[in-house]
DNA sequence: GAGTGGTCTAGACCACTGT
DNA sequence: CAGTGGTCTAGACCACTCA
Protein backbone atom coordinates (compact mmCIF):
# COMPACT_ATOMS: atom_id res chain seq x y z
CA UNK A 1 0.00 0.00 0.00
CA UNK A 2 1.53 3.50 -0.38
CA UNK A 3 2.13 5.75 1.77
CA UNK A 4 -0.15 8.42 1.18
CA UNK A 5 -3.12 6.03 0.75
CA UNK A 6 -1.93 4.75 4.46
CA UNK A 7 -2.22 8.07 5.47
CA UNK A 8 -5.59 8.81 4.14
CA UNK A 9 -7.11 6.04 5.60
CA UNK A 10 -5.89 6.67 8.65
CA UNK A 11 -6.68 10.03 8.80
CA UNK A 12 -10.07 9.12 7.48
CA UNK A 13 -10.55 6.14 9.96
CA UNK A 14 -10.18 9.21 12.68
CA UNK A 15 -12.63 11.52 11.30
CA UNK A 16 -14.96 8.74 11.19
CA UNK A 17 -14.55 7.55 14.83
CA UNK A 18 -14.43 11.43 15.92
CA UNK A 19 -11.12 11.23 17.29
CA UNK A 20 -11.13 14.14 14.87
CA UNK A 21 -13.46 16.80 15.92
CA UNK A 22 -15.52 18.17 12.81
CA UNK A 23 -14.22 21.70 12.55
CA UNK A 24 -10.92 21.15 13.98
CA UNK A 25 -7.44 22.14 12.28
CA UNK A 26 -5.60 19.26 10.88
CA UNK A 27 -2.27 20.75 11.77
CA UNK A 28 0.06 22.36 9.43
CA UNK A 29 1.46 20.46 6.79
CA UNK A 30 5.11 20.77 7.06
CA UNK A 31 4.89 20.10 10.98
CA UNK A 32 2.76 16.65 10.00
CA UNK A 33 5.12 15.58 7.86
CA UNK A 34 7.94 15.62 10.08
CA UNK A 35 6.18 13.88 12.85
CA UNK A 36 5.26 11.23 10.40
CA UNK A 37 8.35 11.03 8.84
CA UNK A 38 6.95 11.75 5.39
CA UNK A 39 7.89 14.42 2.96
CA UNK A 40 5.26 16.99 2.55
CA UNK A 41 4.03 16.19 -1.20
CA UNK A 42 3.22 12.59 0.03
CA UNK A 43 1.21 14.08 3.37
CA UNK A 44 -0.15 17.03 0.63
CA UNK A 45 -1.53 13.88 -1.21
CA UNK A 46 -3.37 12.52 1.65
CA UNK A 47 -4.55 15.24 2.26
CA UNK A 48 -6.03 15.93 -1.14
CA UNK A 49 -7.35 12.41 -1.20
CA UNK A 50 -10.09 13.23 1.58
CA UNK A 51 -10.56 16.88 0.45
CA UNK A 52 -11.97 15.48 -2.53
CA UNK A 53 -13.65 12.67 -0.87
CA UNK A 54 -15.48 16.12 0.76
CA UNK A 55 -14.06 14.98 4.42
CA UNK A 56 -11.54 18.15 4.53
CA UNK A 57 -11.35 21.54 3.40
CA UNK A 58 -8.62 23.51 2.88
CA UNK A 59 -7.98 27.42 3.00
CA UNK A 60 -4.67 29.26 2.83
CA UNK A 61 -3.52 31.05 5.25
CA UNK A 62 -6.01 28.58 7.30
CA UNK A 63 -5.24 25.64 7.48
CA UNK A 64 -6.97 22.09 7.00
CA UNK A 65 -10.56 21.59 8.59
CA UNK A 66 -12.35 18.54 9.05
CA UNK A 67 -15.80 19.28 7.00
CA UNK A 68 -19.15 19.93 9.93
CA UNK A 69 -21.66 17.59 8.25
CA UNK A 70 -21.65 13.79 7.98
CA UNK A 71 -20.73 13.71 4.48
CA UNK A 72 -21.71 10.26 2.39
CA UNK A 73 -20.33 9.27 -0.58
CA UNK A 74 -20.66 10.93 -3.97
CA UNK A 75 -22.69 9.52 -6.55
CA UNK A 76 -21.13 6.87 -8.06
CA UNK A 77 -21.50 4.52 -10.72
CA UNK A 78 -23.14 1.49 -8.91
CA UNK A 79 -24.74 -1.44 -9.42
CA UNK A 80 -28.76 -1.74 -8.27
CA UNK A 81 -28.07 -5.56 -7.03
CA UNK A 82 -24.96 -4.32 -4.89
CA UNK A 83 -27.38 -1.32 -3.37
CA UNK A 84 -30.26 -3.79 -2.04
CA UNK A 85 -27.85 -5.84 -0.96
CA UNK A 86 -25.98 -3.02 0.99
CA UNK A 87 -29.19 -1.79 2.69
CA UNK A 88 -30.01 -5.52 3.08
CA UNK A 89 -33.37 -5.23 1.40
CA UNK A 90 -32.26 -8.96 0.28
CA UNK A 91 -32.29 -8.69 -3.60
CA UNK A 92 -33.08 -10.86 -6.11
CA UNK A 93 -33.64 -11.31 -9.83
CA UNK A 94 -36.08 -12.97 -12.16
CA UNK A 95 -34.44 -13.13 -16.27
CA UNK A 96 -37.55 -12.59 -18.45
CA UNK A 97 -35.72 -12.52 -21.64
CA UNK A 98 -32.16 -13.39 -22.47
CA UNK A 99 -31.10 -13.74 -26.15
CA UNK A 100 -29.28 -12.38 -29.02
CA UNK A 101 -31.37 -10.28 -31.18
CA UNK A 102 -30.13 -8.05 -34.02
CA UNK A 103 -29.77 -4.37 -32.97
CA UNK A 104 -32.46 -1.84 -33.81
CA UNK A 105 -31.63 1.94 -34.72
CA UNK A 106 -31.66 3.15 -31.38
CA UNK A 107 -29.69 0.11 -29.89
CA UNK A 108 -27.31 0.64 -32.09
CA UNK A 109 -26.74 4.31 -31.78
CA UNK A 110 -26.05 3.81 -28.16
CA UNK A 111 -23.86 1.45 -28.18
CA UNK A 112 -21.78 2.72 -31.28
CA UNK A 113 -22.52 -0.82 -33.26
CA UNK A 114 -24.25 -1.01 -36.38
CA UNK A 115 -27.72 -1.39 -36.98
CA UNK A 116 -28.32 -5.44 -37.13
CA UNK A 117 -25.60 -6.06 -35.48
CA UNK A 118 -26.01 -8.79 -32.60
CA UNK A 119 -26.60 -7.46 -29.42
CA UNK A 120 -27.44 -9.34 -26.51
CA UNK A 121 -30.62 -8.33 -24.47
CA UNK A 122 -31.63 -9.03 -21.29
CA UNK A 123 -35.06 -8.03 -19.50
CA UNK A 124 -34.94 -8.50 -15.35
CA UNK A 125 -37.38 -7.99 -12.93
CA UNK A 126 -35.56 -7.06 -9.75
CA UNK A 127 -37.39 -7.26 -6.59
CA UNK A 128 -36.30 -6.62 -2.45
CA UNK A 129 -38.06 -8.66 0.20
CA UNK A 130 -40.05 -10.52 -2.84
CA UNK A 131 -41.55 -7.14 -3.36
CA UNK A 132 -40.97 -6.07 -7.34
CA UNK A 133 -38.94 -2.58 -7.70
CA UNK A 134 -38.04 -2.42 -10.75
CA UNK A 135 -38.01 -3.53 -14.19
CA UNK A 136 -34.46 -3.76 -16.34
CA UNK A 137 -33.92 -4.00 -19.82
CA UNK A 138 -30.15 -4.12 -20.74
CA UNK A 139 -28.57 -4.29 -24.53
CA UNK A 140 -24.58 -5.47 -24.39
CA UNK A 141 -22.58 -5.69 -27.37
CA UNK A 142 -22.43 -9.57 -28.30
CA UNK A 143 -19.95 -11.52 -26.86
CA UNK A 144 -19.09 -8.97 -24.22
CA UNK A 145 -19.94 -11.17 -21.16
CA UNK A 146 -20.23 -15.10 -20.99
CA UNK A 147 -23.38 -15.14 -18.62
CA UNK A 148 -25.89 -17.98 -18.01
CA UNK A 149 -29.44 -16.91 -16.88
CA UNK A 150 -28.59 -18.69 -13.41
CA UNK A 151 -25.91 -15.91 -12.74
CA UNK A 152 -27.86 -13.29 -13.45
CA UNK A 153 -30.40 -14.43 -10.90
CA UNK A 154 -27.53 -14.76 -8.30
CA UNK A 155 -25.63 -11.59 -8.71
CA UNK A 156 -26.05 -7.90 -10.60
CA UNK A 157 -24.48 -7.09 -14.37
CA UNK A 158 -22.20 -5.14 -13.46
CA UNK A 159 -20.07 -7.97 -11.27
CA UNK A 160 -20.77 -10.20 -13.79
CA UNK A 161 -19.23 -7.98 -16.08
CA UNK A 162 -16.25 -7.18 -14.23
CA UNK A 163 -15.58 -10.52 -13.45
CA UNK A 164 -15.69 -11.02 -17.06
CA UNK A 165 -12.69 -8.45 -17.52
CA UNK A 166 -14.35 -5.52 -18.45
CA UNK A 167 -13.41 -2.40 -16.79
CA UNK A 168 -16.21 0.30 -15.92
CA UNK A 169 -15.13 3.79 -16.52
CA UNK A 170 -18.02 6.05 -16.79
CA UNK A 171 -21.83 6.34 -17.62
CA UNK A 172 -24.30 8.79 -18.98
CA UNK A 173 -27.51 8.71 -17.13
CA UNK A 174 -30.75 10.28 -17.83
CA UNK A 175 -33.14 10.50 -15.31
CA UNK A 176 -37.14 11.37 -15.90
CA UNK A 177 -40.41 9.61 -14.87
CA UNK A 178 -43.57 8.61 -16.97
CA UNK A 179 -46.87 6.82 -16.19
CA UNK A 180 -46.82 3.22 -16.38
CA UNK A 181 -48.00 0.98 -19.42
CA UNK A 182 -50.34 -1.54 -18.80
CA UNK A 183 -47.95 -4.39 -19.02
CA UNK A 184 -45.23 -2.61 -16.65
CA UNK A 185 -47.96 -2.67 -14.33
CA UNK A 186 -48.27 -6.00 -14.06
CA UNK A 187 -45.54 -6.93 -13.92
CA UNK A 188 -44.05 -3.97 -10.98
CA UNK A 189 -47.95 -4.55 -8.79
CA UNK A 190 -48.72 -1.29 -9.84
CA UNK A 191 -51.73 0.42 -11.43
CA UNK A 192 -51.56 1.72 -15.14
CA UNK A 193 -50.96 4.61 -14.90
CA UNK A 194 -48.69 4.84 -11.79
CA UNK A 195 -45.78 6.85 -11.49
CA UNK A 196 -42.28 5.30 -12.49
CA UNK A 197 -38.72 6.42 -12.47
CA UNK A 198 -37.12 5.83 -15.34
CA UNK A 199 -33.47 5.68 -15.44
CA UNK A 200 -31.53 4.81 -19.54
CA UNK A 201 -27.70 4.23 -19.08
CA UNK A 202 -24.88 4.20 -21.67
CA UNK A 203 -21.77 2.32 -19.71
CA UNK A 204 -18.36 2.91 -21.49
CA UNK A 205 -15.30 1.00 -20.51
CA UNK A 206 -12.01 2.58 -19.78
CA UNK A 207 -11.58 2.86 -23.49
CA UNK A 208 -14.31 4.54 -24.53
CA UNK A 209 -16.31 1.59 -26.11
CA UNK A 210 -20.17 1.72 -25.19
CA UNK A 211 -20.20 -1.92 -23.30
CA UNK A 212 -24.01 -1.40 -21.99
CA UNK A 213 -27.02 0.43 -22.60
CA UNK A 214 -29.56 0.00 -20.19
CA UNK A 215 -33.30 1.52 -19.96
CA UNK A 216 -34.81 0.86 -16.84
CA UNK A 217 -38.12 1.81 -14.80
CA UNK A 218 -38.74 1.75 -10.88
CA UNK A 219 -42.08 2.03 -8.80
CA UNK A 220 -41.85 5.32 -7.99
CA UNK A 221 -43.49 4.03 -4.65
CA UNK A 222 -40.71 2.36 -3.71
CA UNK A 223 -37.44 3.55 -5.20
CA UNK A 224 -35.54 7.44 -5.31
CA UNK A 225 -32.25 7.34 -6.43
CA UNK A 226 -30.28 8.98 -3.43
CA UNK A 227 -26.57 10.54 -3.88
CA UNK A 228 -23.77 12.86 -2.56
CA UNK A 229 -22.84 16.01 -5.03
CA UNK A 230 -19.67 17.41 -4.23
CA UNK A 231 -18.61 21.07 -5.86
CA UNK A 232 -15.82 21.15 -8.43
CA UNK A 233 -13.41 23.83 -7.51
CA UNK B 1 -2.58 30.85 -13.72
CA UNK B 2 -0.69 27.99 -12.12
CA UNK B 3 1.32 26.17 -15.20
CA UNK B 4 -0.10 22.61 -14.15
CA UNK B 5 -3.46 24.64 -15.41
CA UNK B 6 -2.57 26.15 -18.33
CA UNK B 7 -1.37 22.51 -19.65
CA UNK B 8 -4.53 21.02 -18.57
CA UNK B 9 -6.35 23.50 -20.41
CA UNK B 10 -3.90 23.22 -23.68
CA UNK B 11 -4.26 18.89 -23.29
CA UNK B 12 -8.25 19.53 -23.04
CA UNK B 13 -8.72 22.06 -25.80
CA UNK B 14 -6.58 19.36 -27.97
CA UNK B 15 -8.93 16.95 -27.32
CA UNK B 16 -12.24 18.84 -27.92
CA UNK B 17 -10.60 19.91 -31.66
CA UNK B 18 -9.78 16.68 -31.94
CA UNK B 19 -5.87 17.33 -32.40
CA UNK B 20 -5.48 14.79 -29.89
CA UNK B 21 -7.32 11.50 -31.45
CA UNK B 22 -9.47 9.27 -29.36
CA UNK B 23 -7.46 6.56 -28.37
CA UNK B 24 -3.97 8.35 -29.32
CA UNK B 25 -0.82 8.09 -26.49
CA UNK B 26 -0.12 11.44 -25.34
CA UNK B 27 4.06 10.72 -25.27
CA UNK B 28 5.56 9.53 -22.05
CA UNK B 29 5.38 12.10 -18.99
CA UNK B 30 9.20 12.81 -18.65
CA UNK B 31 9.55 13.69 -22.18
CA UNK B 32 6.89 15.67 -22.34
CA UNK B 33 7.91 17.56 -19.58
CA UNK B 34 11.35 18.10 -21.22
CA UNK B 35 9.67 19.21 -24.33
CA UNK B 36 7.58 21.52 -22.52
CA UNK B 37 10.31 22.98 -19.86
CA UNK B 38 8.37 21.76 -16.64
CA UNK B 39 9.36 19.49 -14.04
CA UNK B 40 7.74 15.92 -14.21
CA UNK B 41 5.53 16.63 -10.80
CA UNK B 42 4.00 19.67 -12.73
CA UNK B 43 3.10 17.40 -16.03
CA UNK B 44 1.75 14.91 -14.15
CA UNK B 45 -0.43 17.22 -12.21
CA UNK B 46 -1.87 18.77 -15.33
CA UNK B 47 -2.74 15.22 -16.73
CA UNK B 48 -4.44 13.68 -13.42
CA UNK B 49 -6.48 16.57 -13.76
CA UNK B 50 -8.20 15.45 -16.52
CA UNK B 51 -7.69 11.69 -15.71
CA UNK B 52 -10.59 13.14 -12.98
CA UNK B 53 -12.37 14.53 -15.38
CA UNK B 54 -12.54 11.25 -17.70
CA UNK B 55 -10.64 13.00 -20.43
CA UNK B 56 -7.69 10.30 -20.25
CA UNK B 57 -6.58 7.19 -19.25
CA UNK B 58 -3.34 6.20 -17.77
CA UNK B 59 -2.12 2.22 -17.97
CA UNK B 60 1.41 1.55 -16.31
CA UNK B 61 3.52 -0.08 -18.96
CA UNK B 62 1.44 1.47 -21.76
CA UNK B 63 1.06 5.32 -21.50
CA UNK B 64 -1.52 7.67 -21.31
CA UNK B 65 -4.55 7.81 -24.09
CA UNK B 66 -7.58 9.87 -24.59
CA UNK B 67 -10.54 8.20 -23.74
CA UNK B 68 -12.29 7.38 -27.20
CA UNK B 69 -15.84 8.38 -26.39
CA UNK B 70 -17.05 12.11 -25.84
CA UNK B 71 -17.23 12.56 -22.47
CA UNK B 72 -19.46 15.16 -21.50
CA UNK B 73 -19.82 16.98 -17.65
CA UNK B 74 -19.56 14.45 -14.84
CA UNK B 75 -22.56 15.45 -12.14
CA UNK B 76 -22.32 18.46 -10.66
CA UNK B 77 -24.18 20.96 -7.98
CA UNK B 78 -25.51 22.74 -10.40
CA UNK B 79 -28.28 25.50 -10.54
CA UNK B 80 -31.35 24.80 -13.15
CA UNK B 81 -31.46 28.47 -14.06
CA UNK B 82 -28.17 28.34 -15.21
CA UNK B 83 -28.57 25.00 -16.83
CA UNK B 84 -31.65 26.20 -18.56
CA UNK B 85 -29.59 29.70 -19.34
CA UNK B 86 -26.73 27.37 -21.28
CA UNK B 87 -28.90 25.54 -23.03
CA UNK B 88 -30.74 28.42 -24.66
CA UNK B 89 -34.03 27.99 -23.08
CA UNK B 90 -34.83 31.29 -21.75
CA UNK B 91 -35.25 30.98 -18.17
CA UNK B 92 -38.07 33.17 -16.06
CA UNK B 93 -39.07 33.06 -12.54
CA UNK B 94 -42.27 34.60 -10.89
CA UNK B 95 -41.73 33.98 -7.29
CA UNK B 96 -44.99 32.96 -5.29
CA UNK B 97 -43.75 33.57 -1.87
CA UNK B 98 -41.01 35.01 -0.13
CA UNK B 99 -41.11 35.00 3.85
CA UNK B 100 -39.87 34.40 6.98
CA UNK B 101 -41.73 31.97 9.14
CA UNK B 102 -40.83 29.49 12.01
CA UNK B 103 -39.57 26.23 10.69
CA UNK B 104 -41.37 23.24 11.00
CA UNK B 105 -39.82 20.18 12.47
CA UNK B 106 -38.79 18.42 8.95
CA UNK B 107 -37.15 21.64 7.72
CA UNK B 108 -35.39 21.90 11.21
CA UNK B 109 -34.42 18.73 10.43
CA UNK B 110 -33.21 19.21 7.16
CA UNK B 111 -31.25 22.71 7.92
CA UNK B 112 -30.09 21.85 11.35
CA UNK B 113 -31.62 24.48 13.50
CA UNK B 114 -34.29 24.98 16.16
CA UNK B 115 -37.48 24.12 15.41
CA UNK B 116 -39.41 27.13 15.46
CA UNK B 117 -36.28 29.16 14.12
CA UNK B 118 -36.89 31.65 11.68
CA UNK B 119 -36.19 30.17 7.77
CA UNK B 120 -36.65 31.76 4.88
CA UNK B 121 -39.22 30.33 2.41
CA UNK B 122 -39.06 30.82 -1.16
CA UNK B 123 -41.47 29.12 -3.50
CA UNK B 124 -41.17 29.84 -7.55
CA UNK B 125 -41.88 29.09 -10.69
CA UNK B 126 -39.24 28.17 -13.26
CA UNK B 127 -40.32 28.75 -17.00
CA UNK B 128 -38.46 27.45 -19.51
CA UNK B 129 -39.29 29.49 -23.41
CA UNK B 130 -42.28 30.55 -21.08
CA UNK B 131 -43.43 26.76 -20.38
CA UNK B 132 -43.88 26.54 -16.91
CA UNK B 133 -41.17 23.63 -15.93
CA UNK B 134 -40.57 23.57 -12.32
CA UNK B 135 -42.40 24.19 -9.11
CA UNK B 136 -39.61 24.96 -6.57
CA UNK B 137 -39.68 25.46 -2.54
CA UNK B 138 -36.75 26.50 -0.87
CA UNK B 139 -35.99 27.01 2.89
CA UNK B 140 -32.85 28.58 4.35
CA UNK B 141 -31.60 29.84 8.00
CA UNK B 142 -32.40 33.73 8.04
CA UNK B 143 -30.05 36.27 7.41
CA UNK B 144 -27.92 34.18 5.10
CA UNK B 145 -29.12 35.76 1.95
CA UNK B 146 -30.25 39.28 1.48
CA UNK B 147 -32.28 39.22 -1.53
CA UNK B 148 -35.40 41.01 -2.87
CA UNK B 149 -37.88 39.12 -4.84
CA UNK B 150 -36.95 41.21 -8.10
CA UNK B 151 -33.26 39.68 -7.82
CA UNK B 152 -35.01 36.43 -7.56
CA UNK B 153 -36.74 36.64 -11.13
CA UNK B 154 -33.79 37.59 -12.76
CA UNK B 155 -31.53 35.17 -11.66
CA UNK B 156 -30.77 31.34 -9.35
CA UNK B 157 -31.07 31.09 -6.00
CA UNK B 158 -26.84 29.67 -5.94
CA UNK B 159 -25.91 32.77 -7.80
CA UNK B 160 -27.41 35.04 -5.18
CA UNK B 161 -26.38 32.56 -2.46
CA UNK B 162 -21.85 33.04 -3.76
CA UNK B 163 -22.36 36.77 -4.35
CA UNK B 164 -23.32 36.89 -0.91
CA UNK B 165 -20.10 35.14 0.49
CA UNK B 166 -22.08 31.57 0.81
CA UNK B 167 -19.25 28.96 -0.21
CA UNK B 168 -21.43 26.04 -1.59
CA UNK B 169 -19.46 22.74 -0.99
CA UNK B 170 -21.60 19.70 -1.29
CA UNK B 171 -25.20 18.64 -1.45
CA UNK B 172 -27.51 15.66 -0.51
CA UNK B 173 -30.16 14.72 -3.40
CA UNK B 174 -32.85 12.26 -3.50
CA UNK B 175 -34.99 11.93 -6.78
CA UNK B 176 -37.70 10.07 -7.24
CA UNK B 177 -41.71 10.66 -8.54
CA UNK B 178 -45.09 10.50 -7.63
CA UNK B 179 -48.72 12.01 -8.86
CA UNK B 180 -49.03 16.06 -9.03
CA UNK B 181 -51.88 17.28 -6.79
CA UNK B 182 -54.91 19.11 -7.99
CA UNK B 183 -52.95 22.66 -6.52
CA UNK B 184 -49.55 21.42 -8.41
CA UNK B 185 -51.32 20.47 -11.98
CA UNK B 186 -52.32 23.95 -12.14
CA UNK B 187 -49.62 25.89 -11.31
CA UNK B 188 -47.34 23.62 -13.79
CA UNK B 189 -49.94 23.33 -16.40
CA UNK B 190 -50.61 19.33 -16.44
CA UNK B 191 -53.53 17.23 -15.36
CA UNK B 192 -54.06 16.15 -11.70
CA UNK B 193 -52.23 12.72 -11.66
CA UNK B 194 -49.43 13.36 -13.81
CA UNK B 195 -46.53 12.20 -13.09
CA UNK B 196 -43.43 14.55 -11.66
CA UNK B 197 -40.41 14.22 -10.82
CA UNK B 198 -39.14 14.96 -7.23
CA UNK B 199 -36.07 16.19 -5.97
CA UNK B 200 -34.95 17.22 -2.42
CA UNK B 201 -31.96 18.63 -1.56
CA UNK B 202 -29.86 19.64 1.48
CA UNK B 203 -26.76 21.86 0.50
CA UNK B 204 -24.06 22.42 2.59
CA UNK B 205 -21.52 25.36 2.83
CA UNK B 206 -17.91 24.45 3.18
CA UNK B 207 -17.87 24.42 6.87
CA UNK B 208 -20.34 21.55 6.94
CA UNK B 209 -23.53 23.75 7.60
CA UNK B 210 -26.64 23.47 6.09
CA UNK B 211 -27.67 26.38 4.51
CA UNK B 212 -30.83 25.45 2.09
CA UNK B 213 -33.11 22.99 2.30
CA UNK B 214 -35.30 22.60 -1.48
CA UNK B 215 -38.49 20.55 -2.26
CA UNK B 216 -38.56 20.35 -5.58
CA UNK B 217 -40.92 19.43 -8.95
CA UNK B 218 -40.53 18.86 -12.40
CA UNK B 219 -43.01 18.01 -15.07
CA UNK B 220 -41.91 14.71 -16.31
CA UNK B 221 -43.01 15.29 -19.84
CA UNK B 222 -40.60 18.38 -19.82
CA UNK B 223 -37.65 17.45 -17.71
CA UNK B 224 -35.22 14.79 -16.95
CA UNK B 225 -31.46 14.56 -15.43
CA UNK B 226 -28.57 14.06 -17.16
CA UNK B 227 -25.64 13.38 -15.78
CA UNK B 228 -22.08 11.60 -16.20
CA UNK B 229 -20.71 9.37 -13.63
CA UNK B 230 -17.15 8.23 -13.24
CA UNK B 231 -15.99 4.99 -11.63
CA UNK B 232 -14.02 5.81 -8.60
CA UNK B 233 -10.48 4.05 -9.29
C1' DG C 1 14.87 -5.68 -21.18
C1' DA C 2 13.16 -1.28 -22.48
C1' DG C 3 9.69 1.85 -21.56
C1' DT C 4 5.79 3.33 -19.04
C1' DG C 5 3.29 5.34 -15.12
C1' DG C 6 3.23 5.14 -9.62
C1' DT C 7 5.41 6.68 -5.70
C1' DC C 8 8.50 9.40 -2.87
C1' DT C 9 11.97 12.80 -1.32
C1' DA C 10 13.99 17.49 0.03
C1' DG C 11 14.06 21.31 -0.87
C1' DA C 12 12.22 26.32 -2.77
C1' DC C 13 9.32 30.47 -3.51
C1' DC C 14 4.77 32.54 -3.65
C1' DA C 15 -0.16 34.11 -2.33
C1' DC C 16 -3.22 34.46 0.99
C1' DT C 17 -5.07 34.87 5.92
C1' DG C 18 -5.29 36.61 10.29
C1' DT C 19 -3.35 39.49 14.07
C1' DC D 1 4.17 40.03 10.31
C1' DA D 2 4.06 35.06 11.02
C1' DG D 3 1.87 31.07 9.47
C1' DT D 4 -0.75 28.64 6.21
C1' DG D 5 -1.64 26.13 1.88
C1' DG D 6 -0.50 26.49 -3.46
C1' DT D 7 2.86 25.71 -6.71
C1' DC D 8 7.12 24.04 -8.69
C1' DT D 9 11.67 21.76 -9.29
C1' DA D 10 15.14 17.88 -9.98
C1' DG D 11 16.06 14.19 -8.96
C1' DA D 12 15.23 8.79 -7.38
C1' DC D 13 13.49 3.96 -7.23
C1' DC D 14 9.78 0.74 -8.09
C1' DA D 15 5.91 -2.10 -10.47
C1' DC D 16 3.92 -3.09 -14.37
C1' DT D 17 3.34 -4.08 -19.59
C1' DC D 18 4.81 -5.68 -23.75
C1' DA D 19 7.82 -7.24 -27.26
Amino acid sequence: MPLYYQLAQQLEAAIERGRLAPGSLLGNEIELAGRLGLSRPTVRQAIQSLVDKGLLVRRRGVGTQVVHSQVKRPLELSSLYDDLEAAGQRPATRVLRHTVRPATAEVAAALGVAEGADVLLLERLRYAHDEPMAYLRNHLPAGLVDCASADLEATGLYRLMRAGGTTLHSARQSVGARRATGEEAVLLGEETGAPLLTMERVTFDDTGRAVEFGSHVYRASRYSFEFQLLVRP
